[in-house]
DNA sequence: ATCAAAATGATAATGGTTCTCATTTGCAAC
DNA sequence: GTTGCAAATGAGAACCATTATCATTTTGAT
């Protein structure tokens, strides 16, 4: 049921290469759990691994086709990834400081396939974002 | 508190030049509810107004922020801008044609407060789509 | 009609993402 | 363990939507 496995490289069809498993990897253990293709590309730089960037954006999609991580287009044009390991969810995110949270609601889950019924769609999948002021106290208000 | 009369263009703060008044008046006559700025641009070429794009662009923000027009970022990559009357509605969007329908559904609206709340946000505004396969008969499967 | 401020439009620049293609790598068969 | 070749990579070009620049035109108050 773990999505997240190397092993599922292989099951997905796709060779287990130095960058597919570095990126892998860096989403496993970062604490990000929501990443740009920016980001990824400078967190394995970082971390001393020489990948292109081309080859980043090759591999999130692949990732995202094979199911081990999920797509978001937020606000502002660049995507997000995330480890797709247990069930969908949506986000709220803070318009000060940038910080995503994360949320499932039953109701508006099951409403959605109801609204989508009555008009006459077959759901493929859907996007939730609230963009709102988190009010934490270390919320830097920057992004 | 219909926001889309010419006079509210001075109202915004806005002269009101041939450009502004065309695409107001594009938006109030198109059938089309639903459109981009390239989508703009070329109605409004086609129908011999001699405009720029760069202008296209520069007017829908100021509507956006004029409260003339509302701003979705739809999958895709591509902003679409429909005119601001009438209340708040989300938005299911055909991945076939790009048919875009609205909808209304107060208990998705009230559990999204009700989910913000708890997770300690105030909510600016949310967008909710969800992109399905419309069944009707004219879906012509191309973009 | 006059004129300064604001708006326009052609074009360059930007930012995220995808494409191209020569080089390298993974891995199955020997 | 080599070998061979398809698949993957990476550097850079290309792309696309959008924004910035700036010389020219338009607007609206005087």
């Amino acid at each position: 049921m773990d999505k997240t496995r190397p092993e599922h490289l292989k099951d997905a069809g796709l060779k287990s290469t130095v960058p597919r498993l570095n990126i892998l990897n860096l989403f496993k253990s970062s604490q990000e759990r929501h990443m740009s293709a920016e980001d990824v590309y400078k967190h394995l730089l970082a971390s001393g691994d020489d990948v292109g960037l081309a080859t980043v954006y090759r591999v999130l999609t692949q990732f995202e086709q094979a199911g081990l991580l999920v797509r978001h287009y937020f606000e502002g044009g660049k995507s997000v990834f995330e480890l797709n390991q247990g069930r969908h969810h949506d986000h709220i995110v803070c318009m000060q400081c940038g910080h995503v949270e994360e949320f499932y609601d039953e109701a508006i889950e099951s409403r959605q396939e109801k609204v989508a019924a009555e008009h006459g769609f077959a759901v493929h999948n859907h996007s939730l974002h609230i963009y709102a002021d988190c009010l934490r106290k270390k919320c830097p208000h920057k992004r």
